[in-house]
DNA sequence: CCATAATGCGAAGATGTATTCGCATTCAAT
DNA sequence: ATTGAATGCGAATACATCTTCGCATTATGG
């Protein structure tokens, strides 16, 4: 940050400009979201942007962090019973996912889409870190004898798997491909493969 | 295309064109291919782009085009053997999808990476297709009643995961995960997925 | 209340890109 | 060889974007 704001209207502009941004990508998409257009919608002018922030991607970089922060804090409060069994935990976790992405008009979805041009891809590192974290809870219960190695690569792969298939149907409609379904599937397909011995 | 090239050298020059898209892709990126770029690469002028393709869009549709029929035919051609194992199948269509990513300098990759700018999902409907198809014959050969209902949204499930998964890992190295072990837990996880009763 | 710093502004500058158009050149058929 | 069509050219046009800078406004601390 360019700038630090000291003064509370400041601060107020910087917490604007952030929440235009998410605003402006919601409705123009990444690609259409350009600094005149962010400025216009925080209702500020576009000089004032860079009072604050080194450039657009500095914008949009704050913003990812946000969110990131956020999702994290989503996924701590989310009630897991590390002692239930492994099905209801994953298909809680893809419900808990899908809702997210339907959540915020689509911005979670336009921002995974895009997600090699973010400055950072710390929304899939948070899931990552989430599930392994989790993963290594629930194993350590339940099988004294994990497959700590393996661990690694099969959340990898789910996380991946999950995180891309969800944004693949919701991105553009599938009419024969119902998102319950899909929920379904990519829980069975987990619980499975986790069940597989390495 | 606006106009049809009805030489020998303009029928070269749209080869050209489409070839120097694709070096041009690889050298600078979806984002950093310009106009000017392609025609550099391509050795022609800028204003000639313009004879036989509506816009740069068109351009790098029939590029897409292109690379989508290539890969048809390398599916078709690939030797499936129906009656053998799915594990086999699974390993070897995984291995080809590796081969394919890695090959082409990262054109594909980056093709995945900006799929929904593309003008039209084509990779992805190929490979959705054809497994689709490969499916069928499987699992008609080896099930006489074979859950058809399930199997769209399982090939749905399985070849975006595979494929995004697969993208993830080769667009930014993870050291600590390597191609093999995501290769064998693709496999393990497609086959164990498939075997679940619907 | 005043002096100073912080803040906000938005037109102008710098850059880059897509696309067009009139003209030059090359081809192909007669 | 000639002529009309096809082809190729690239400077110029039109447009959009990011970013800066000098000036006006507002807040804060003494």
């Amino acid at each position: 940050m360019r700038k630090r704001p000291r003064q509370a209207r400041s601060k107020q502009m910087v917490a604007d400009l952030i929440d235009a941004t998410a605003r402006c990508i919601v409705a123009n998409g990444l690609d259409g979201t350009t600094t005149p257009r962010i400025a216009e919608l925080a209702g500020v002018s576009v000089g004032s942007l860079y009072q604050y922030f080194e450039d657009k991607e500095a914008l949009i970089d704050a913003l990812v962090a946000d969110r990131a922060a956020a999702i994290a804090r989503g996924l701590r409060q989310l009630p897991v019973d590390t002692a239930g069994n492994l099905r209801d935990m994953v298909s809680g976790a893809i419900g808990y996912g899908f809702a997210l992405l339907r959540a915020g008009d689509g911005l979670y979805v336009e921002l995974i889409k895009n997600w090699h041009r973010m400055p950072t891809d710390k929304v899939a590192d948070v899931l990552q870190q989430h599930f392994l974290e989790l993963a290594r809870v629930w194993f350590l219960r339940h099988y004294r004898e994990y497959p700590i190695e393996n661990l690694q690569v099969r959340i990898f792969i789910i996380v991946n798997s999950t995180l891309f298939t969800m944004v693949r149907l919701i991105a553009d409609d599938h009419p024969l491909i119902p998102q319950k379904e899909v929920a379904e599937g990519l829980t069975d397909m987990i619980v499975q493969y986790l069940a597989v011995p390495s």
